[in-house]
DNA sequence: CGAGGAAAAGTAATCGATAAAGTCATCGCC
DNA sequence: GGCGATGACTTTATCGATTACTTTTCCTCG
């Protein structure tokens, strides 16, 4: 930069002003330096621009696992947008491992990232108070959490549950049983949507039938196995089962597969997330829709106005209806909802 | 830090060579300087430290498509063994779009990456000699460049094409086919392999059974459905299918169903990627496996090589060796082939 | 007892930009 | 013709750390 303005006999600022579209500049001299700037190849310096003004143009991502899909998808289209406001992702995995997330969020705090878009598998506050005391931004993905309102983006996860759980009952299952997750909000309230889908129809929720795995997101086929292994055990077997998403589901497809029982006819099955590969699977799989690719540009469109406004904005919530889509794994009779859809994805 | 400093009645610069240990500070000090560290929960700027070290401890990844799953498991291993040494990945996908590959390239070296990671879809070196000159060291993933003696890690592509036709030979394939990609180093040296492989059987290469698409990575699965359609109008029909990935594979593999065809009766399809889902579909796929996690592995070790030593490196080329894994997709008699191996992703 | 040397802390300069305020023409307008 | 407004740049100070030297202290040893 001083070589430039050596060069062309103007002060430094006269170009750092030139390169941020400052109006003070005339055009002739705008015209000298932007050729210069051309011929040197010459970019400003992030660090240096960082440290004066205050702002990164870097926004950290943290999900438990970015070979999952749902998480793929939201980083992929979080990034799309937020590039072309010319704002860089910084990704960083938890490995659904709270211990981990805690760090993994003060190393990005140390970096001045000018926001932090978490999907915690945490259950406590303390870190993200914390955050607020230091006014680092933040938004919330996929699962909030208890006494705390912050920036939030997600699906209405007790929808979610009642959609999956009333589609089963009226392709005519009687007993259904679900696959759900550790204490965190889209699994609590999935398994809310579940139980009162079922009391509204009338059905008992049976305990036996619900089944608890601790990790849903890393290694999640194998535990949708381990899952199901235990539910062909319960007497009587289940005759549908919603999983609280689709590698749960694809795992417990298999295994039930694999003891010879044939889907739908002897046990429907539903998941959530409607994965890109969901229709290709062995047996196609029936899934409830989150709409991965708006929480991504939602998260992002939040961040951004985070970002342009000055003050310190009020906390918004945005919830995402679900949708279901029918395929082959449930498809015993014509389903009667309203709200379906069919999809190849 | 200037607070501290204060606080303590000693200078700045002790703090900061008590935070990076530096051997000059005495025990009782330190002691004093961490402890008031930990209580105010300060941390060093980035931005400030990035701009007199000339390091920004980040390193850019860019690739055609996150949500593809080779890309995203080489992310995910990538991002695990830099971010224990102390480094963050920014992400960017190129869509497979050399223009705004460009685009992005550019962006990231204004950010002053301390090495730049790509998968790129360029075929043009250019690029890649303009960061050479401004000493931007790189690693080239998966692709390389005609004429540039770059780092580079990837899967020996000609072995793929081989192994994978071969093993169609094996199991009794008579009219190999193979759907090929874009003009970039995985899919000549493929197509290569494959060729090579018919010759050593003796058997012919027949142009109408190859199949380009122009893109691979993004969309895959629709391109696959469609190469294959094409395919299915050769007279004589094949019976057996290489193609470059796994999810045009997956497309193809839908395609041929939906005709109405046996898999692997009729027809035998083969892909590459190993994808983690490959043996939940409809007909477990089967693949050459291309180690996209030792990909990822590799690549950070030799950024890390680059990182560490103050001097200009030689170019690294890491090629790792394929592996055929045979699912149900090419099952039609045992595979007599030497390099075989059944696996449960 | 004083030179020499290690340990512990401090000084000054610098990295590459930006913000805010200041300078100096030029110009229009009553 | 003088005054304020506007346009086009420049000056000065600062952001928050680090590096390369100094300085001070204190201890050892010939």
């Amino acid at each position: 930069m001083k070589d430039i303005a050596r060069d062309l006999g103007v002060s430094v600022i006269t170009i750092s002003k030139v390169l941020r579209n400052h109006p003070d500049i005339g055009d002739e001299t705008r015209e000298r330096v932007l050729t210069r700037v051309k011929e040197l190849d010459y970019r400003p310096n992030f660090a240096a621009r960082s440290l004066v003004t205050g702002r990164s143009y870097l926004v950290g991502l943290v999900v438990p696992d970015l070979l999952h899909p749902f998480f793929a998808e939201v980083a992929k289209s979080l990034s799309d947008v937020l590039r072309k406001n010319g704002y860089y992702l910084i990704v960083s995995s938890s490995e659904e491992d709270p211990e981990l997330e805690e760090q993994e969020i003060n190393q990005l705090l140390a970096r001045r990232l000018d926001t932090l878009i978490v999907a915690s598998c945490r259950s406590t506050v303390e870190l993200f108070f914390r955050m607020e005391k230091q006014e680092m931004p933040y938004v919330l993905l996929d699962r909030q959490l208890p006494g705390l309102s912050a920036n939030f983006v997600g699906v209405d996860d007790e929808a979610v549950g009642m959609l999956a759980t009333r589609h089963l009952i009226e392709i005519g299952c009687k007993r259904i049983a679900h696959i759900r997750g550790p204490e965190y909000s889209p699994a609590l309230q999935r398994l809310e949507g579940y139980k009162r889908a079922l009391t509204q129809a009338g059905m008992k929720i049976i305990d036996d039938y619900i089944i608890a795995e601790a990790k849903v997101d890393v290694d999640s086929r194998r535990h949708g196995v381990e899952a199901m292994g235990q539910l062909l055990n319960r007497k009587p077997r289940p005759d549908g089962v919603f999983c609280l998403n689709d590698p749960l589901a694809v795992g417990a497809m298999t295994r039930a597969l694999d003891e010879g029982l044939r889907i739908p006819e002897d046990l429907a099955i539903i998941g959530c997330g409607n994965l890109h590969y969901d229709d290709a699977l062995r047996v196609p799989l029936s899934s409830v829709d989150q709409q991965s690719r708006r929480i991504g540009e939602e998260a992002a469109r939040i961040t951004l106005r985070i970002l342009n406004s000055k003050t310190t904005c009020t906390p918004e919530k945005v919830l995402l209806e679900p949708q279901l889509i029918v395929r082959a794994s449930t498809q015993r009779r014509a389903a009667k909802h309203a709200n379906v859809r069919r999809r190849h994805s």
